[in-house]
DNA sequence: TCTATTCTGAACTGATTGGTCCAGAACTAT
DNA sequence: ATAGTTCTGGACCAATCAGTTCAGAATAGA
């Protein structure tokens, strides 16, 4: 998965896969099928390890250490921790790949739009939990924002693809913090920052 | 050019990109160099017409008509005609497409830093016309939003990213024309928006 | 220890990849 | 018309691609 995640699925040859697996190239088809099914199990994987952070962000107590209390509405709390949870708390050499399933919406769009649909399909299921995590935030009034909360969670999703391009663009964690900080702000979220 | 747009480096294979040239595979060679070089061609003619329309905008007079005067300050007119212009009115067929950098960028990231840097440099002259855009206009008090024109900038090229991610996923009209009005908003640039 | 099942390494296939080469066609200038 | 330059189609190359096959190693159960 991880390979797939840095090179993308053309450049992802069959020798490079095995070695980084460790196994043989039978035991690859006997196990996986053939290179497109692999493929198909490891964005169903990324996709879980994604959707987790997001719809079960960790508990009170470590959110009050996290953002010092700032930010009291859990809904957008799980927002703004997934953010941080995958784009600043995490390795470099990871942050630089991306998002898997944005890299191959790109890539297959024109070339298996199946695999293409198949990761927009994920995607569209962040973006529907986004904008559950408004439409709540919006009940509580916990949010300053008179856009819907379709809206509002498309723009986040929006925001996220872009995020995952500049990732990948290799950008700062400096710059990519500041990006996130006003994405966040515009958004209605008011995020904690320190201030250097 | 638009083959490359469509399909990405990797999967044009020299047949096809010949049967589309209409030449002959000596002469792509004799012209070009090689596979990668006429790429980089590419890149740039893409880029080309794709900022060209962005730092010289329609005439004062055909603004008016377009914008119906809702917009006076020339800096932000150049940004939303921008998205206007290379993001919905454009045939299905090349907005599905993407953006030729974007898509370069996440592709080649991993497998040809050289052409992935090549692209994100291009970006990144785009990006500075923004910042200048929103500075312009911070100085014209034509712009409702406290962020430094740097932010907001870097912020407008996230939303583009973004949108170029969700015009490959296949994402409707209707749907990018939502999404770039509420993004021009929380830009604090007022787009008109013809309501149904 | 013996048998039965599973797994694996390596050789092999046919197709396709990007790139080279050159004889001859097409064209231009005199 | 002729000589000189440019262009082109097609054959060719080695390398690599995803996928198949199968004898033999490894493992398991009894």
């Amino acid at each position: 998965m991880i390979l797939f995640w840095q090179r993308g699925y053309q450049a992802c040859a069959l020798p490079d896969l095995l070695a980084t697996m460790n196994i043989s190239r039978s035991s690859l088809y006997a196990s996986f099928g053939d290179k497109r099914q692999l493929f198909i199990e490891c964005l169903d994987l990324f996709f879980q390890r994604t959707f987790n952070p997001l719809c079960t962000p960790p508990s009170p107590a470590k959110i009050s250490e996290e953002f010092a209390g700032n930010n009291i509405n859990h809904s957008l709390n799980s927002i703004e921790h997934f953010f941080r949870y995958t784009l600043l708390q995490v390795p470099k050499q990871r942050r630089e790949c991306g998002c898997l399933l944005v890299n191959t919406v790109l890539e297959m769009a024109d070339q298996d739009s199946e695999l293409s649909a198949f990761a927009a399909e994920k995607l569209s299921h962040v973006e529907q939990y986004f904008i559950e995590c408004f439409a709540q935030a919006k009940s509580e009034n916990a949010i300053n924002n008179d856009a819907s909360a379709e809206e509002l969670g498309q723009l986040c999703m929006t925001l996220n693809q872009g995020l995952r391009v500049a990732c990948r663009q290799g950008r700062s964690q400096e710059e990519l913090e500041s990006i996130l900080h006003n994405s966040l702000r515009m958004l209605g979220i008011q995020s904690t920052r320190e201030q250097p």
